[in-house]
DNA sequence: TTTTAACCGAGACGGTACGTCGTGTCTTAGT
DNA sequence: ACTAAGACACGACGTACCGTCTCGGTTAAAA
């Protein structure tokens, strides 16, 4: 999380029962007030514990909804459905059941936006959530050259640009279909979005009641 | 806006040049101190007004930002250039570049983060902000089914649903690689984001170095 | 009151029925909600008039209370009892009737109170409710000399001075009981004071349950 | 004062230096602003404290303000100056030079006038002020009882009466005099009244020049 | 065992912004 | 010239939350 008993270890040690309790007691308080009516103070009732200690463990209520809304993110997967369309629609819809929580509502465009003014913020949205959520980029992609799917990337710094540019456009489309037009990311979006990643525009208009095998 | 002499006439009207003082000095205001240290009372200094005047006009500081940062999306155009790539290229660049800007950046999420717990600012980001930049969308398709890049859709409501699906995945893009990612979508990402949109994922690792013409 | 169509009569007159409404108006703010809560937008509605009427008329919230509460004084009289003893009991029961109607106990200490920084307001105070007072104290001693109750004032500068004395000892006993002890002036009351003002302190403890030909 | 540490004593004790501050800077800000002009953000300012620690420790301006003033009469003592007329001369002395600093002047008619409507403000005013004046009343009787200058009181109810009313009107006889007229109690003033009180009106012209031993 | 040092709860503290309200001025249109 | 209506600049209100602090009291590793 933050700490782990630095440097001198005298002393009574911190209570690893308080960080679950008040992460859990965070989330619960986006649910019920969301971002702007959160209170530090609601937060350590709600945990059981004094705001103090929260002051001891997170420098600000920024610091404290990002890990909160992090451990959302902890339970995305990547099972192998055989295909990459399907491996795509798959993560797709765990990433959107993820978002239409509204723990993950309330706190993750939150703290991003106030991230725009502070570095430290954005570095550990960046190590908590963002690279969480990339590796399954790569991990997919992987996958797919293994199958044959797509081609090798002879090089590696293009390969990181591509799949930066991937990871933007998945997790971008799912954010603002879900926060921006306010609108469930469901099985049948999550499809056509699938099909627009893999062969582009053109491929949109053509199949609309096309037959479909999983979901 | 909000206003514009409801009924009855009586009484001193509202000055009109105080609504454009006042959005301006909050997009000042945002530059300047970000979404979260902007204060009503601030802008209000800013503005030559007082407060009341604010509060007068406005429900709350949500609704200012929506409007005050609505107007930066005044100036999106969809020029013609010649191709349905060039003209997504191009619309993408100055989406890009309204998003670079810190009053953007600052606001636009905050207000779309707390619209996640609000109907009427969720509706009011949608006429303000969204809609105007669907339009763009819808026309930019209609111009490349005119030279013949795209086919007819013969369901309208499925051809809403495809607008709708290219919208989050255009503008979910940006908004993901300038906030989130927190990098800019420079010439170059936007040349491969376009290619992505249009031709699909295969697309993307066979001409690494394909010369440009245009940026 | 204080205008009386200045020099120029051009345009419109002012109305005359306006002043009335506005001091009742007054009056029943006081009533209803103590001098600390009065607003002259209150006053303004209560009375079917424009708020800037007000102001045309008075110089702000104190003046007017003034002139409101003064009216109330209006209706003291002295008439002839018989004996000064009587007299005195007379007006000074009709004084603490006057002082018990809620109107006169929101508003007229807390004019006193602002009239300690408001030399205005002050004199204003002065001419309007005071002097109107003292003028019975005046009546009354002269009634008393010519019925040979009280000697006649050789020396004018004294004379006047004693009237002030009485007067405050009179207005202040009346006000101190109902204002500060916040009790009854009432009959018994005001017999006991009559005595202690005619005959001393010595006078007081003798004829407990004196029977009594008046009230 | 007020609190006490009530009942639990856990967290941080309230400071009681901030007390004595608050109440001398209120003091402070009746002199320089007068009651009406005086805010607690001012207050708090010149005690070094936040406005939120007056606003935990007192209700209100009202509440803050008869504290404050209260304090100026803790000074009153009833020193043994041989004869009842030394006695009340003396005491009605202090009284008036209290009444004659401004922050007196200006604090305590507008919190009686507040305390028309306001029952517990009434009981903080009777208590703090009131009942502390009131009890050098019974002290100067008792001392004349044993000097015999004063019969001894056979009825209880009756005695408790009448120091009642001479406490009205001496302290009523002052206020008065120095709120409403606005003019000083001096020396002169304090014989004539303390003359009247004793012997009665009638006592009053009959020695105009009278030779005087003290003041 | 006894230190002993860091932990913990409670809650007061100095600050700052909130959204509301009242004041006294002004700018309209209507009489 | 007056009026009613209401917007305006200003400034205080009382509340809420922030992040810090100061207490008394606990707890577990080190001495």
């Amino acid at each position: 999380m933050q700490s782990s008993t630095p440097a001198g270890r005298a002393g009574r040690p911190r209570s690893a029962a308080a960080d679950t309790a008040i992460l859990a007691a965070t989330r619960a308080a986006l649910v019920d007030l969301g971002w702007s009516k959160l209170t530090l103070q609601d937060v350590a009732t709600r945990a059981g514990v004094a705001k103090t200690t929260l002051y001891r463990r997170w420098v600000g209520k920024n610091e404290l909804v990002v890990d909160a809304v992090a451990e959302l993110f902890d339970e995305l997967r990547l099972p192998d459905r055989g295909s990459l369309a399907a491996d795509i629609e798959g993560v797709v819809l765990q990433f959107a059941a993820i978002l239409a929580r509204p723990e993950a509502k309330s706190g993750l465009m939150a703290v991003v936006a106030e991230s725009t003014r502070d570095a430290a913020l954005r570095e550990r949205i960046r190590t908590s959530i963002v690279e969480r959520q990339k590796r399954l980029v790569l991990e997919g992609r992987a996958r797919a050259q293994a199958r044959g799917e797509l081609p090798a990337e002879p090089d590696p710094v293009e390969a990181a640009r591509t799949a930066d540019l991937i990871f933007d456009v998945v997790a971008g489309a799912v954010v603002h279909r879900t926060l921006v037009s306010a609108e469930a990311a469901d099985g049948e979006w999550v499809r056509s979005f699938a099909r627009v990643l893999l062969w582009g525009l053109a491929s949109l208009p053509h199949q609309p009641g096309l037959p479909q095998d999983h979901e």
